[in-house]
DNA sequence: CGTTATTTTGATATACTTCAATAGGGGTGG
DNA sequence: CCACCCCTATTGAAGTATATCAAAATAACG
């Protein structure tokens, strides 16, 4: 077994379409493994996107910058998650490990002369591009037309969907969230303070959420 | 020459990514031609995505509704620009026209069929797919994280650098503009009076914008 | 041309931010 | 093992950008 298949054996790919596919199993041969510390940065947007990831431990974000500084997260990338799919000429987004993480990485040149070879893996790539999308016209919905609260619903019940299960962990910070959501830190904190008021969630420690009232949470979250 | 060919004779594809390309060609033989006027639906969300389009004439909003009518509009489709690329099973938002529009229609299943022949078709799917997700990352970061003048600003320039020119048309109204942006139609009004108070654009009419001074817009755009 | 839809402009309200202070929580060194 | 420190989170009070409500002014349309 080689050393990516011994890391991928441990790893617990999330369910739904960011599963790492079978036809993808082929691709272990050209992966390498890379790890992070916390905070440790992944690629920086502008660098040139000669790699695929795929995140087997931890966390990672993604994050654009404007010029004085006011942050915004794209995403979060959880076991079983691809980064950098989206990647043109350059990356667009700097990622970030928000936790010690063990990544896999692929080389984009070989991805593609495989790719070549093997259709199915060209349609997945699309298939996970498509999803992508779809994730992110969510979110614009959400940056754009949701209340704080709402938006953390949709956040929680987002989370709790892929895992499958009312227990969430939340290996990123108040600021993260925020600043994925368009909030501060403060509105964050507020608004599940409140959910928590509302006997909606149980907040076990800061990071540690049950979902205690799936249909409220699910009925905030609009969209779901 | 064929109907569709006619048609597309007349479109004045936009320039970069959007444009269609060679590979399409053979597409043609494939398309349908679609007319709708102004405010017509083109798909509903949760209809079975059976068709990619093509704008050829007009323009097409994509439009999204929470429960209690707060509407998002995704993105405006010009001439050039493809339609439902990132649909997966059904569509996940509605298409309406924003003014008489000329479409043309090509059903999924032989566009498929048509990749699995040609991989460069495959190929361009793929990489429209990557670029919308650009496009939607930037839009992301403008609803998390920019003010409303800076967001009117990144909308103007957007438009312009697609049209390559000065003069801008926007062919929706304030209203679509404000739900394009997370904003009201009021704030868009008052920040488009307010760039033109401040000598950055010419307001000729309501919907025919003159640029001033590209420089600074670019710089309130930020991301430019 | 009269009628209706859209846009502009003004006054007020509010959700969220900002600023500020306190409280946990987890790791380290004494 | 405890005490201290730093970082993150919570909570409170005040400020602000944008929303909402309302009316007038254009523009579009039959």
């Amino acid at each position: 077994m080689s050393a990516v298949a011994a890391v991928r054996q441990e790893s617990r790919p999330a369910q739904g379409a960011r599963k790492a596919p079978d036809e993808f199993a082929a691709l272990d041969r050209l992966g390498a493994v890379v790890t992070l510390k916390r905070d440790e940065t992944l690629f920086r947007e502008g660098d040139a996107a000669q790699y695929y990831f795929k995140v087997v431990q931890g966390a990672v974000r993604s994050c654009k910058l404007l010029r004085d500084g006011r942050r915004h997260v794209g995403d979060f990338y959880l076991p079983g998650d691809f980064i950098g799919l989206d990647a043109e000429q350059d990356y667009i987004f700097t990622a970030e490990a928000i936790a010690d993480a063990t990544v896999v990485r692929y080389s984009r040149r070989s991805v593609e002369a495989l790719a070549a070879q093997e259709p199915k893996i060209g349609r997945r790539l699309l298939s996970l591009a498509c999803h992508s999308l779809n994730a992110a016209q969510q979110q614009m919905l959400l940056l754009s037309r949701k209340t704080a609260e709402e938006r953390i619903a949709s956040f929680l019940m987002g989370i709790a969907e892929k895992k499958g299960g009312m227990q969430v962990t939340l290996p990123m910070t108040r600021t993260d969230i925020g600043d994925h959501l368009g909030l501060t830190m403060e509105t964050v904190s507020r608004a599940l303070a409140h959910l928590k008021h509302e006997g909606v969630i149980e907040l076990k420690s800061s990071h540690d959420v049950r979902i205690r009232d799936r249909e409220a949470l699910a009925d905030l979250a609009e969209a779901y």
